[in-house]
RNA sequence: GCGAGUGUGGUGGAAUUGGUAUACACAUCAGACUUAAAAUCUGACGGCUUAACGGCUAUGCGGGUUCAAGUCCCGCCACUCGCACCA
């Protein structure tokens, strides 16, 4: 090593140009290694690389790195999230097809990720928008609609009349479309499904085996699954069954009216002959596709005039039109119980609907006027009252006795409910894998045959209206019916893009495989090892890929029942406390910082800044201070390097300062290495590295502080190596080292350098801290105990307790305190 | 609204199993080097108090359990994420 400044641009550049001719990253199959397959989520090409790219993309690196110095065949792959709204709102506001513009921004962050230094292997990039992709996932779905896994059913979406088109979520600003400004309504169209609802079961007893994924995420599916037990009972409405689901039947006699979805067929029967009605129902459709909407907005009803009949007393109940109960929830229509569901009560408050107790707590007053949190408790604590033959029972004799009762009069019968629903998966968008159906007017839909896969997505489109374009190309969508070879038509909706993030993470096992979606080689790298991504995907998208995953085994694709074996949520990247967004105007753009200080500062700063389960501050400081550390560490090498090779360590010549460097440099790689394996708070790791760098400083110049810092040097570029690659690469060789750092062995532990003859305990007197005490490692407690109250500050405090007890945590602290009278 | 988290110095954070609160950095201040500045190096650095030793106090707020609570329990407050068509 010559160059006695650090210089990142050039050695970071070199390392780069170095594991690009060695081909560093590409791996294949070892059956005589263990593998590790490694992966961060996949972005969508935005076109620029933000923070939570480079940390997402760090953090998972520095776990690949780490795992391959553990002597694993590591895979870690990288590929592009290509579908999606924003490559349509560029083709609507600056006339580029989405394809094209997809195309550069894929260039353009590639690049990016290159010179970030990510060991990634490049072989095995994919492109979801790319035929090669989307084909298999098009023959997957044919595979499910032959199983009966995929149909065909009514479901609401955001409208826009103006601009005749469906409007996602986010496109609805305070009701309205954000383009044209006018207000949105549901309307029902047909969609495809998928069921989800068959595996809801298995996706929740597999979560259990899932002991590598955070405690928050398991509870939040579990959650989201919402497995609840329950009856399933039928109230007469003119000669017809109004079904309802419900998790209450123990309060079934306080149920004083039902509640229906305005597109329930109850409802617009009451419409029909009623235009208040009717016009009530139009006003109310005014509303987002939105539970969180649905949750929060006001609660507005009506009296449709017809009453049910209650299946086990055969009083008339009323039944009302209400705007938060969904026709595509369950059977689109609730009984009501106001005396015990809050929402209920409210509702029943404002309308002035009758509220009947029927649950009643020993020590508590009941009052009709004001809710409280009682008053829903199901526990062996509570009493049925107004509930004739079922009075007097807790929660479960009452939930079972009414449950039999409704079962043997043939009203009702239990049932296991889910609050996941099918997931739809039709987008009446442009940008999106095709769904390959055709629609024949005398064969209905019929799948696509694999011969005719994939139905390639017309990419040479121009946006004139806000519509997708395929839906006015008809030299798309006519075609033959592959059943009778009449004309028919295609599908234009395209796939939800779920669809494709729900298994890229096999695919890349054998990406470039045309015979077959998944092979063996991808049933060997699955699952996953290690997952990294932000925690806003804890629900949907690892839950539709655990659903997808037992899909692919079901076909026969994979042998594991999960996809990602541990999984790390990493937190945010913030500016100023809040999260970076173009609108506020804080961004900070990784490129310009990778100019001004190097890769290696810019990961560095990103792992050193926060846990990665924790939102990460953001801060220009602490850049350069990442950078410092760097700089530093370059000279500390430099001038060891300088001063030529440095001599054996000679273990008995060692002075108590040495052996306490030395110490330090064991305790640092034991600490270290279970901050990276275990706690996965790479933070930790590298200030632990940097306590030792300041150790190092109390080194002089005799052969054995050579030896030592020798010795703690190739100790600390083996454990920064994962982190800053390239600077740990450079003084690698120039330690002397021939060989690659990357298939390098981690540093072990020396557990003789380990041991101590003496231990600092601390001495609490009432709980605070007067006082500290050295003692040899093996002291009995009498030494101990004397050794404490020979402190005068100890004593001091002591001689006001009076009577006292003292307890001794061994190697930790002295407790002294009043005895107990 | 529902579900899941988070809250510690001026700032980012550490404290891993209930056992020394503030490690490691950033910022600031002081000193060294320099004609000067930058860079670099050294030191100080929660608050109040003390000449000093030391004492009191402090982990969003209010209670509780314990010899001992940032950590466990109960009740609040604030913020963040998700809520099925953003990805």
């Amino acid at each position: 090593m010559t160059e006695h400044n650090y210089n990142p641009q050039a050695l970071e550049e070199n390392a780069q140009q170095y594991w690009l001719e060695q081909n560093s990253f590409a791996v294949r199959q070892d059956d005589t290694r263990e593998k590790f397959y490694c992966l961060a989520m996949f972005p969508y090409p935005s076109g620029q690389l933000h923070m939570g790219h480079v940390r997402n993309y760090t953090i998972a690196d520095v776990i690949a790195r780490y795992q391959r110095m553990q002597g694993k065949n590591v895979l870690q792959p990288m590929g592009w999230d290509a579908f999606g709204l924003p490559a349509e709102n560029a083709a609507i506001k600056h006339n580029v097809p989405p394809a094209q513009w997809t195309a550069q921004n894929i260039d353009d962050m590639r690049a990016q990720l290159r010179r970030l230094g990510f060991a990634y292997d490049w072989d095995r990039e994919l492109a979801t928008c790319d035929p090669d992709y989307y084909r298999w996932e098009q023959w997957f779905f044919t595979r499910l609609f032959e199983k009966g896994l995929a149909y065909k059913k009514k479901a609401e979406v955001n409208w826009c009349e103006t601009d005749q088109t469906v409007l996602a979520n986010e496109q609805v600003v305070d009701g309205c479309c954000w383009r044209c400004d006018n207000p949105v309504e549901r309307r029902e169209i047909d969609q495809w499904f998928i069921r989800i609802t068959d595996y809801a079961e298995q996706l929740l007893t597999d979560l259990d085996q899932l002991d590598q994924w955070p405690e928050q995420v398991r509870t939040m599916q579990r959650n989201w699954i919402g497995r609840s037990e329950g009856v399933e009972l039928d109230f007469d409405c003119n000669g017809e069954s109004l079904t309802v689901y419900t998790t209450r039947p123990d309060t079934l006699m306080g149920a004083t009216y039902m509640a229906v979805a305005p597109q329930h067929p109850i409802a617009r029967q009451a419409a029909a002959g009623d235009p208040v009605l009717a016009s009530f129902i139009e006003s109310i459709a005014n509303v987002k596709v939105a539970e969180a909407h649905m949750a929060t907005m006001e609660k507005l009803g009506m009296d449709t005039g017809l009453t049910a009949t209650h299946p086990l007393t055969g009083e008339p109940i009323p039944i009302w039109i209400a705007n938060f109960v969904l026709m595509s929830y369950g059977s689109g229509a609730v009984m009501c119980v106001p005396a015990h569901d809050d929402r209920d009560h409210a509702f029943a408050s404002k309308y002035q609907l009758p509220i009947v107790q029927v649950v009643d707590k020993p020590g508590c007053n009941y009052d009709a006027g004001v809710w409280q949190d009682w008053y829903a408790e199901k526990s062996s604590k509570t009493r049925t009252i107004n509930s004739g033959e079922f009075n007097g029972r807790h929660f479960e004799e009452a939930f079972n006795g009414i449950a039999d009762k409704l079962q043997e009069v043939g009203k009702g019968k239990r049932t296991v409910n889910y609050r996941l629903r099918d997931w739809g998966v039709s987008r009446q968008r442009y940008w999106g894998a095709p769904i390959p159906i055709i629609n024949c007017d005398a064969c209905g839909t019929v799948p696509v045959p694999e011969s005719d896969l994939p139905v390639v997505l017309p990419t040479n489109v121009a946006f004139e209206g806000v519509g997708s374009p395929i839906k006015s190309m008809p030299e798309f969508y006519e075609t033959e019916c592959p059943a009778c070879g009449g004309a028919a038509t295609r599908e234009t909706d395209t796939f939800d893009t779920f669809m494709e993030s729900s298994w890229y993470y096999a695919r890349y096992g054998c990406a470039q495989n045309d015979k077959a979606m998944l092979d063996a080689e991808a049933d060997y790298w699955t699952p996953v090892d290690q997952y990294v991504g932000g925690i806003e995907h804890a629900i949907l998208h690892l839950l539709y890929s655990r659903f997808y995953h037992k899909l692919l085994r079901d076909e026969g694709l994979v042998s594991s029942d999960e996809p990602f074996t541990r999984l790390l949520t990493q937190g945010m990247v913030l500016k100023d406390g809040a999260k970076m967004s173009k609108s506020k105007g804080n961004t900070v753009d990784p490129q310009s910082l990778i100019d001004r200080y190097g890769a290696d500062t810019v990961r560095l700063f990103s792992m050193f800044a926060a846990p990665p389960e924790q939102s990460l501050e953001w801060s220009d400081a602490g850049v350069e201070g990442a950078n410092r550390f760097l700089k530093r560490l370059w000279k500390l090498g430099a001038t060891h390097i300088g001063a030529g090779a440095a001599p054996a360590l000679d273990i008995v010549k060692l002075s108590d300062q040495q052996k306490a460097v030395r110490r330090k440099l064991h305790e640092t790689i034991a600490k270290v290495s279970d901050d990276y394996g275990r706690r996965q708070t790479f933070n930790t790791a590298i200030a632990a590295v940097m306590e030792l760098c300041n150790e190092l400083g109390r080194l002089g110049s005799e052969d054995n502080d050579r030896a030592i810092m020798d010795e703690a040097l190739r100790g600390i570029v083996l454990m920064l190596s994962p982190i800053v690659p390239h600077i740990c690469h450079t003084l690698w060789r120039a330690l002397g080292e021939s060989s690659d750092i990357l298939g390098q062995q981690w540093p072990a532990v020396d557990e003789s350098a380990l041991s101590r003859d003496s231990i600092e305990l601390v001495i609490q007197v009432k709980g605070k801290v007067r006082g500290k005490v050295s003692v040899s490692a093996d002291a009995d407690d009498a030494t101990i105990q004397q050794a404490a109250l020979a402190q005068d500050n100890v004593s001091r405090f002591v001689e006001e307790l009076g009577d006292y007890a003292m307890k001794i945590v061994p190697g930790k602290l002295v407790s002294i305190f009043p005895r107990k009278k």
